[in-house]
RNA sequence: CGGGGCGUAGCGCAGUUUGGUAGCGCACAGCGUUCGGGACGCUGGGGUCGUGGGUUCGAAUCCCACCGUCCCGACCA
């Protein structure tokens, strides 16, 4: 009886059908619910506090390193999106577009922005004049929209929130230096921040951004041994500043386009925590960006109901003025057990339970949600020993995803082994490649692998697939 | 966008084969007893059966179209 309630209860384990699983967490654990229009969500409370944390830590991360925000129009017309070919044919399949304005036909189409080069370029070629204009380091906190076919919540929305850096610069040195920088920035915020290890480097010519010069990602493989790109930074060379007539005059006094740069991370990243993290449990998020980070739950049983509440709204609010994000779920019509087992759903990093025991002995109980460990604190080194907890759990949960990518990056010289390994073991594939296309191709079609990053390009090898001479080694891997 | 599955109360489902006026568990509300790992008893509220059309005396059930969602392929942050 008591078995069968619990099992209605509880999720699909992850293990069992992860697709499921995830869908099941998200809805559960409200991070987003599905909206009546096809592909599209609603982020909730819960899960929009992760968006907010990611973006006012990589916000600040962005203006440390010299951009400043700025916003630009949600619409662009066909005419401006047209007169980059490439990037236009590289976006058209998924771009909304706006007819008409109020009952009339617009004279021209507009799309709702699947990116926001075009229009940036557009303004860029007003701002910039001289080489003392330069470099603009601009970013956007926008909403972007594409109509994908096939969607899941997070991973792949028809609209959905991101982060987009333009710069434009004097020489070629400056932006790919740039670009690098950006990249780094991004491996830098995933790896402390989302505690999760990532792989970066170039995407391939037929994996790269539509209109780029070359795009760098990163990469992080999900607990099912999917890889994920968590972020890209493009060097865009003069491509766009050509067809938007970006130009500048120089030192010598002579004109030359801006070279420029685009880079991006989006709401994906809450799947990926979601995806990285999250065990048969439910969800397991990482101190720095979880929107709780401590839940205060009372034992407070007959006589004691009246000593127990008024204690843990004291150490409630004490909590809360150090600056943690803390919550006390003094619900009654729920036992205590039921709660440890919906914050861990949640994903709440750390429990303090606090019963009539505890308040005999000046103690409290704290649990950690990524390995159940336990230990009994006085209350009056609470803050400190949560303060220390939490940095554990936070690198902790760094490592084990340390270990987990290393642990599943299979190096391969033979054919034979790479299609064996993406059948059964998936993962990360680190391999050397010849820089053909067509061995590239052979590859997916083979085993639906794609190259997530290349790694080095300096490296001497034999190409996984033809066994000609290889320049690249590269990470392959089934990409969500 | 192709191939397949699904859509019935907030969630999970039964009912559809064989048409006859909608049901179960959980959740929710009230009262009481409980409370250190998903408590229990009694009482109660909640449904245009995804949407639109058709067949029929009568449709959750049969037919058509559309929408949404999930899985597998082709395309992508």
């Amino acid at each position: 009886m008591k078995d069968k309630n619990r099992f209605v209860e509880k999720i699909t384990p992850k293990s069992s059908d992860f697709s499921r699983w995830y869908v099941e967490v998200i809805r559960k654990a409200e991070l987003a619910d599905y909206a009546p229009m096809k592909g599209m969500m609603v982020i909730r409370p819960y899960g929009y506090a992760i968006w907010e944390n990611i973006k006012s830590l990589l916000d600040k991360r962005i203006k440390e390193t010299g951009h400043k925000n700025a916003y630009f129009p949600l619409f662009i017309p066909e005419s401006l999106l047209k007169k980059e070919t490439e990037h236009l044919e590289g976006f058209s399949p998924e771009v909304a577009w706006v007819t008409h304005g109020g009952d009339d036909e617009l004279e021209e189409r507009l799309a709702v922005r699947p990116t926001s080069e075009a229009i940036i370029g557009n303004m860029y070629s007003k701002w910039i004049n001289s080489y003392r204009d330069l470099p603009v380091l601009i970013n956007q906190w926008a909403n972007i929209v594409r109509w994908e076919k096939v969607t899941r919540p997070f991973l792949r929305t028809a609209e959905f929130l991101w982060q987009e850096g333009h710069t434009a610069h004097e020489t070629q040195k400056e932006a790919e230096e740039e670009t690098q920088k950006m990249l780094s920035v991004y491996k830098e915020f995933v790896e402390s921040e989302l505690a999760i290890s990532v792989i970066s480097g170039l995407k391939s010519e037929r994996e790269k951004f539509a209109g780029a010069s070359a795009t760098y990602c990163v990469e992080a493989l999900m607990s099912d041994k999917k890889a994920l790109q968590m972020g890209t930074s493009h060097f865009l060379g003069q491509h766009f500043s050509r067809v938007f007539d970006i130009k500048f005059e120089d030192r010598n006094q002579k004109l030359q386009y801006v070279w420029q740069t685009s880079w991006g991370v989006s709401t994906r990243m809450v799947g990926a925590l979601v995806m990285a993290h999250g065990d048969d449990s439910g969800l397991c998020f990482p101190p720095r960006v979880a929107p709780l980070q401590v839940i205060i739950v009372p034992i407070s049983i007959g006589e004691w109901k009246q000593n127990v509440l008024p204690v843990a709204e004291n150490i409630r609010q004490s909590l809360d003025q150090k600056g943690f994000r803390v919550e006390l779920d003094a619900r009654e019509q729920f036992t205590p057990g039921w709660k440890f087992s919906e914050w861990e759903m949640k994903g709440v990093p750390l429990r303090l339970e606090i019963g009539p025991r505890d308040i005999k002995n000046n103690n409290a109980v704290l649990v950690r949600r990524d390995n159940r460990n336990k230990q009994v604190v006085s209350q009056d080194e609470l803050e400190n020993k949560i303060q220390e907890i939490l940095s554990h759990i936070q690198k902790d949960m760094f490592d084990k995803s340390l270990k987990f990518r290393e642990d599943n990056t299979h190096e391969v010289e033979k054919y034979q082994d790479f299609e064996s390994i993406m059948k059964s073991k998936m993962g990360f594939i680190k391999a050397f490649w010849c820089g053909n296309p067509d061995c590239e191709t052979k590859i997916k079609e083979d085993t639906k692998a794609t190259i997530r990053a290349v790694v080095s390009e300096k490296e001497k090898g034999k190409c996984v697939c033809c066994g000609k001479d290889a320049g690249f080694l590269v990470y392959f891997a089934k990409a969500y």
